[in-house]
DNA sequence: TGGTAAATTGACGTTATCGTAAAGGTCAAG
DNA sequence: CTTGACCTTTACGATAACGTCAATTTACCA
């Protein structure tokens, strides 16, 4: 459990992760981080590090930073109230009914390329061995 | 080829989708559609409507539009150049990657959901069950 | 032919997601 | 003590993706 005691600066995350402090200070803005301070420097914990993580994962499924606060929240501790338990179930299956959408438009795009590619290389391949078409009718 | 001579309105794929007919102009100023016109009145074709279809898809996925009107243009026919065809091969196997990537983080995502529902329902079914506990432990 | 429901354009507003610039605090090295 | 590398807050700007509203124009129907 104790496992991720390292510390992080506010410029190593920017750098591992490729993006901007701004942007960083811009989610803890947004309440989707919550870094420690000594004095008026920012550290961050090996959580928080993974908040991170899912955020920016959030951010590649296309979710707006106030849907990722909430799934956020699910991460957290439960309540222990039965109705906060509850919430979190209706919460989670909505969410997984959202992805389970967007897995299935992605296996449709990915076959939609696969058609296009095969097009283009038939394509290709008539373009570029135009030779071995008029020797075959010699 | 010729099965889709269907014609609609603005207002009809605007019902259909569940968006309003100015987001639809819109994806027009965005040169994402081009639909024909009778006098100045929108005429939606069989083919119109498969790209809003594609638009809307795109955009589940979290693509920004421009994206997407990229993506557009792998539907079209190739202009059968060899250079037109190398670079469509390109874009789509680079369009390929980013959905992998999202493909990967979809899993990621449900499983985890799937570990926190766990969680949550063990949790519930203590809070519901109490009594069993105390005449357990008589 | 009149009336009205629907469609169009244009202008402006809004929200989300940061970028950029200004103005300054902190702290270790030289 | 000063310099330079980071860090901070505040504020204003920018872009994408629409919404809203107003003013017209068009289409359709009795």
């Amino acid at each position: 459990m104790r496992t991720d005691d390292k510390l992080y600066s506010i410029t190593e995350l920017a750098q591992e992760f490729d993006i901007t402090t701004r942007t960083i200070r811009f989610y803890e803005d947004k309440q989707l981080l919550k870094p420690a301070r000594r004095g008026n420097t920012r550290i961050y914990s090996g959580s928080d590090r993974i908040r991170l993580k899912l955020v920016l994962r959030g951010k590649r499924l296309g979710w707006p930073l106030d849907e990722i606060h909430e799934i956020l929240q699910l991460y957290d501790q439960p309540g222990g109230e039965v109705q906060q338990l509850e919430l979190m179930l209706s919460k989670i299956s909505e969410s997984r009914d959202a992805l389970l959408v967007q897995r299935e438009d992605i296996e449709l795009a990915l076959s939609e390329f696969d058609e296009i590619q095969i097009r283009c290389e038939q394509q290709l391949e008539i373009l570029q061995k135009p030779k071995l078409h008029r020797s075959n009718q010699d």
